[in-house]
DNA sequence: TCTAGATCGGTTTTT
DNA sequence: CCGATCTAGA
């Protein structure tokens, strides 16, 4: 029992051994943290704290589930079984379901995904009549989860004419309008978005204080993991919760925040210290992972951010390899070399698939990854991306079955109110929703009294109404008797699912199939653990709240032996001895949409830190002169990453092609770019205010500018301009072409645009590409 | 009411 | 290249 502690260095044995109390660990990368979260919770244990008492907070269900085997191995799976562990999400869904009714909440509410919420942003849109070329839904939904993390209800929303005010600027004045139909909508329909979750929560322990009181003496050992990603929401429920025994630990590295995009708010790990009374901080520095070359790469790189906590990652490892840099000529190339490349090495290392990861920004760069190692026949799996649950036919199936649980769920109605086709029309299912509207009831309840009201929806209609109303009826009672995998079968045969895919017959509906058998089976299999480990029924409730909150990375099927393909930040927490980091280019790798401002660009960094820092003993960077985006063959040039990498750790494969625009970063004499500025140009009378064209960014890039003396002078290095440096043909964050005549010194810069507008700005950073 | 074909617009990352 | 949305015609 006490030999586990021998495992662990110094550094780590001493948060281990500190009981009670605040404390945070900083934990550079491939330090041991999770080992350290591990034994810390056994440690707990054996010093006599109730499983009961302790809650884990982990970023991944997954990262919980394994660290939940492992704390069994040590203390014993009874013992084990008691521990609260697992993401914010699914902890906080759990006791909110617990507690809905204080909250005027179904216990049994739907769990909307972003696709669900992301419609009814739609509908609604649709439903006040505004344009949906201004009013973006996928804008819309974004800015409104960015409210809900930062705790900004529809109510707080309307006092705050700040918000409003910008809302107004970027032309969406209705926005607060849009937010309370949004929230009202999921109400009606007893439904929670993942931002609920967490923003409910907050409501549930404000507003109870008994509430809070309860959770925070049953709670009395709070450990969070990956804590430089928490929201404000979040944080402030780790705050209340900890509050009465402040028994808290946190875990994280601020170089490896990399979800701000999400609400992450990376002064939750750096301000840490002020929350709480006599705060222990730790640091674990000592890389278990990484060769020497590695880990001094990688420390070369984040020593680029201005904003981090001091922190040296060394390690005792070998040498190791020099990182290796490719270029290629399209994507295609680039696969095939990944994918012979991972041939070679398994046969002259003697690695196996398992052994290899290929990293890249985006779910799209996978098709090329994927098409090569296909061609090769290296067995790969796809993590991330569209997932099981997200293909069209396996979310019909789920919306029968929410709509069973919940009927009121209006996205799953309208998903298969006429799917499989049964004659109920768009103009029909418009009716019910203005009906619906009107009576302040369900869809679902209106159909039921469909004969008492008067819709001029004729009678035929009205019977196949009926028909669908005592179809679900029929479902919901068959619910009481069986479990989850019962109901799917009895659901996929009598709706006509299968059937209309049958009929169809094409390659890809014998494809869907398959998918729904794969469902069914994964159900069945769902079913018999649930009733042999968790000595419960296996639920349609249970499976569906299990559904909603799963990741791709849940679904492990075994230890499979196959080369793993994911995004960047999929790959955080993971380890692999080779990882190839593909698609190293400008605009891609940093994304186009982040370098506009420094922080945009040092999460850019902190992500590829990440990614480098996922490799034991070799990594691989690389990047092609042209690829397929949009289905179109587009230019594209190294990243700016690879050369900020000190030499000395890295060998060309290639020669490094010159950059044709010359990315200049990190230039401290400007402010940060306001984009709005930016764009604030006089519209033409009549014609609408637009960037410059396709065809007139492809006739600039064209222009040969005269060789001005600055121009030359311009590199990557030379970072300080000169004042009054005369530069032409300057290109400021992605798309606006603009030339900069006059720079001083310190914070001023003239610009000339194109279309012959001049602005003067204050800039305090800015990207400056000088072409050619 | 339903369907096929055209047209348009959009991509970062995820619980 | 993809999906969502629109249009025309049965």
């Amino acid at each position: 029992m006490q030999n586990y502690l021998q495992q662990l260095n110094d550094a780590q044995r001493a948060p281990v051994l500190q009981k009670d109390g605040a404390m945070i660990v900083i934990a550079g990368a491939g330090s041991g943290k999770t080992r350290v979260l591990t034994y810390r919770i056994a440690y707990l244990m054996s010093q006599g704290v109730d499983p009961f008492n302790i809650l884990a907070l982990t970023f991944t269900n997954k990262a919980a589930r394994e660290m939940k085997k492992r704390i069994s191995q040590i203390v014993g799976a009874s013992e084990a079984k008691n521990l609260w562990m697992g993401t914010f999400h699914s902890i906080f869904a759990k006791i909110l379901r617990f507690e809905a009714e204080k909250l005027g909440y179904p216990s049994n509410f739907t769990i909307y995904d972003t696709q669900d919420s992301q419609s009814v942003i739609r509908s609604i849109i649709k439903e006040m009549q505004l344009d949906k070329d201004i009013y973006k839904y996928k804008q819309v939904y974004s800015r409104i989860s960015s409210y809900k993390n930062s705790l900004i209800t529809v109510k707080a929303y309307f006092t705050n004419p700040e918000l409003m005010e910008s809302d107004a600027m970027a032309k969406m004045p209705r926005l607060g309008d849009i937010y309370k139909n949004y929230v009202d909508k999921c109400f009606k329909a007893g439904a929670m978005d993942f931002d609920d979750l967490l923003l409910k929560t907050n409501e549930l322990l404000t507003r109870f204080p008994d509430v809070l009181a309860k959770y925070q003496n049953r709670f009395r050992y709070i450990l969070v993991d990956e804590y430089q990603d928490t929201n404000h929401s979040q944080y402030l429920i780790v705050r209340a919760l900890s509050d009465r025994f402040q028994n808290i630990c946190v875990v994280g590295d601020d170089a490896q925040s990399i979800y701000a995009f999400r609400g992450a708010n990376i002064n939750n790990i750096l301000n840490f210290q002020k929350d709480y009374d006599d705060v222990k901080v730790y640091r674990l520095e000592q890389n278990y992972r990484s060769t020497k070359n590695i880990v001094h790469a990688a420390n070369s790189i984040i020593e680029k951010n201005k904003t981090r906590l001091e922190k040296v990652v060394w390690t005792a490892n070998d040498e190791g390899a020099k990182i290796k840099v490719n270029r290629t000529m399209t994507d295609g190339d680039e696969g095939r070399f990944v994918a012979s490349n991972v041939f070679e090495t398994q046969m002259n290392e003697q690695a196996k698939p398992g052994d290899f990861a290929i990293l890249y920004r985006t779910n799209a760069q996978s098709r090329a990854m994927e098409d090569a190692l296909r061609k090769k026949d290296i067995p790969y799996r796809i993590y991330g991306g569209l997932s099981f649950y997200q293909r069209k036919e396996i979310k019909d199936v789920i919306a029968y079955l929410r709509l069973i649980l919940n009927p009121k769920d209006e996205e799953a109605l309208k998903r298969v109110i006429n799917y499989p086709a049964r004659g109920i029309g768009q103009t029909t299912v418009d009716r019910l929703i203005v009906a619906a509207n009107h009576y302040e009831r369900s869809m679902f309840e209106v159909m039921k009294n469909i004969e008492k009201i008067d819709l001029k929806i004729n009678k035929g209609t009205q019977g196949k109404l009926q028909d669908f109303v005592t179809m679900i009826e029929s479902f919901q009672v068959l619910n009481k008797g069986y479990d989850a995998f019962q109901i799917a079968e009895h659901v996929t045969k009598k709706t006509g699912l299968v059937q209309e895919l049958k009929k169809d017959g094409t390659p890809e509906g014998i494809a869907r199939i398959e998918n729904i058998e794969e469902l069914l089976n994964g159900m069945r299999d769902f079913v018999e653990e649930q009733k042999e480990i968790a000595d419960t029924t296996g639920s349609l409730a249970e499976f569906l709240e299990d559904v909603a909150l799963a990741t791709d990375m849940d679904n492990d099927k075994g230890d499979e032996n196959r080369v793993a393909l994911m995004t960047v930040h999929l790959a955080k927490g993971l380890e692999f001895p080779y990882v190839y980091i593909v698609g190293m280019e400008e605009e891609l790798f940093p994304s186009g949409m982040s370098m506009n401002t420094r922080s945009e660009l040092e999460e850019e960094r902190r992500l590829f830190y990440v990614a480098l820092t996922r490799a034991e003993k070799q990594a691989y960077l690389t990047y092609t002169q042209s690829r397929y985006r949009w289905g179109k063959l587009i230019d594209a040039e190294p990243s700016r990453f690879i050369e900020e990498i000190d030499a000395s750790y890295l060998e060309y494969l290639t020669p490094i092609t010159e950059h044709r625009f010359k990315p200049l970063l990190d230039v401290d004499i400007f402010d940060e770019v306001d984009k709005s500025k930016l764009r604030m140009r006089k519209p033409k009378a009549g014609s609408p205010p637009k960037g410059p064209t396709e065809a007139q960014l492809r006739k600039l890039r064209r222009l040969k500018p005269a060789k001005s003396e600055a121009s030359k002078n311009f590199n990557a290095e030379d970072a300080n301009l000169a004042i009054g440096t005369k530069v032409e043909h300057v290109r400021f964050g992605k798309g606006t072409i603009a030339k900069i005549e006059g720079v001083g010194a310190d914070t001023k810069a003239e610009i000339n645009f194109e279309n012959g507008g001049l602005k003067k700005l204050l800039l305090r950073f800015a990207k400056l590409n000088v072409l050619d």
